[in-house]
DNA sequence: GTCTATAGACTGATAGAC
DNA sequence: GTCTATCAGTCTATAGAC
C-alpha cells in the first residue's frame, strides 16, 4: 500500500492556497477538498486533521518567507550594494506573485506566535549571523551612522513588503486602478534601493 | 422602551476587541457576549447578527485608521517638516497602543475589499487632496526629485507601521525580548523622520 | 431589557462499502 | 486509495419566560 504521492501533494497545495487566502478560521476542510478535486474523507485519510494540515502549511510558508532572504544575505561574493538591489527585487517580485503569503503569516503569527518555535528550523536571531549584517555594520561604523543594522534591515523589508500588504487600502485612498498600481510597484523596484543606499551613504 | 445605550456600547466595544484580535472567522458570538459581560441573546437583540455587528466594527476601525492622518495632513499652519515629525510619531504611538488594528484591517480587506466602499465615508483618492500632498509635491518639484508624492507617503506609513505588524516575526529573527523591542520602536520615532526628510532633501 | 433553553444549520472527522 | 453516508459537536439565531 504505497501512498499516492501526487494526491497527497495535491491536497497540500490546495490547502496552502485556501489557508493563505482565507486564514485558518474561515477555511473549511470541504473547501480544501473541493479545491484539490478530491473527497473530504481523503483529506483526513492523508492528513488526519485540519489542524495538522495547517501546521504543515504554516511551516512551509514560514520557510518560503525566509527563502527569499537566506541565499542573498549569506552570499560572500557580492557587495552590500548588490545585495540591496537583489534583496529588494526578490522581495517585491516574490510578494507580488504570492501576495497572500505575508499577510497570512503575520496574521496567524499574531494570533499564535508559538508556531515559529514549534516546527521551524530557522534558528532564533539568525539575521545577526548573516554575512550581509556584517557588511551593514562595517558601513555603519565607517560612516559613523547613528542607527543599528536591524533598523536598516527592517526598512528594507518594510518598504518592499508593505505596499503589497496594504494594497486594497492604498488603492482606495489614492484611487489607483490595477494598471497604475502595477506601475507603482514596478517603480519601487528601482526607487527603494536608491533610498536604502542613501541611508547608508553608499552613493 | 428606550434602548440601554450603555449596554449597546458595551457590546460594540467588546466586539471590537474580539474581532480585531481574532478576525471574523475565529470570532464566536459567545466570546463577544462573555467579553461584554452579557448574555448571548442580548447581542442579537441589539445587533441582529454577527455579520451586522462586524460591519459596524469594520467601519469604525477604518475611520480610526484614517483619523490618525486627517488632522495632521490638512493642517495649513504647520510646515512639511513638522508634519513628518507629527505623522510618524502619531502613527507609531497609535499602532503600538492598538497593535491589532492594522493587521485586522489589512487581513479583512484582503478577504473582502468591498468593505471599504460599502459604508465608509472617506472619499476615494482623498490623499491627493490633502494640504500635506501639495507641500510634498512642491518640495519634489523644487529639488527635481524622481519620484511621486505617493511613494513618499507610502514610505512614511511603511516604516512606521510595518515593525508593529511584523512584531512576532521580527522578535524571532532578531532574538529581541520585550524590552529590546520597545526600545527599538522608541528609537524609530526619531530615526524614521530623519530618513524621510533626507529623501526630500529637507535637511 | 435580560435571561434560559433550544431550534436549525454547519463543520470536522469517521465508519464502512468498493 | 477513494468514495458515500452519517455521527457528534459547535455555532448563530430565535422563541418564550420573567
Amino acid at each position: 500500500m504505497v501512498r499516492d504521492v501526487s494526491t497527497e501533494q495535491k491536497i497540500k497545495e490546495a490547502a496552502k492556497r485556501v489557508f493563505q487566502k482565507k486564514g485558518f478560521g474561515l477555511t473549511r476542510t470541504r473547501d480544501i477538498a473541493k479545491e484539490a478535486g478530491i473527497n473530504l474523507a481523503l483529506l483526513n485519510y492523508y492528513y488526519r486533521s485540519k489542524e495538522n494540515l495547517f501546521e504543515i502549511v504554516m511551516q512551509e510558508s514560514i520557510e518560503e518567507m525566509f527563502s527569499y532572504l537566506e541565499h542573498i544575505m549569506n552570499n560572500k561574493q557580492t557587495t552590500l550594494t548588490e545585495k540591496i538591489d537583489a534583496g529588494v527585487l526578490r522581495y517585491i517580485e516574490g510578494m507580488s506573485k504570492n501576495s497572500n503569503l505575508p499577510l497570512f503569516l503575520f496574521s496567524e503569527l499574531q494570533a499564535n506566535p508559538q508556531h515559529l518555535f514549534d516546527r521551524v528550523k530557522i534558528p532564533e536571531g539568525f539575521i545577526q549571523d548573516t554575512y550581509m549584517f556584517k557588511q551593514i555594520n562595517a558601513q555603519i561604523n565607517k560612516e559613523k551612522l547613528n542607527f543599528t543594522a536591524i533598523h536598516f534591515f527592517i526598512n528594507l523589508v518594510s518598504m518592499s513588503i508593505f505596499p503589497i500588504i496594504g494594497q486594497p487600502f492604498i488603492k482606495y485612498v489614492t484611487k489607483m486602478d490595477e494598471k497604475s498600481f502595477a506601475d507603482f510597484i514596478e517603480q519601487r523596484k528601482t526607487l527603494v534601493p536608491i533610498w536604502l543606499k542613501s541611508m547608508l551613504k553608499l552613493v
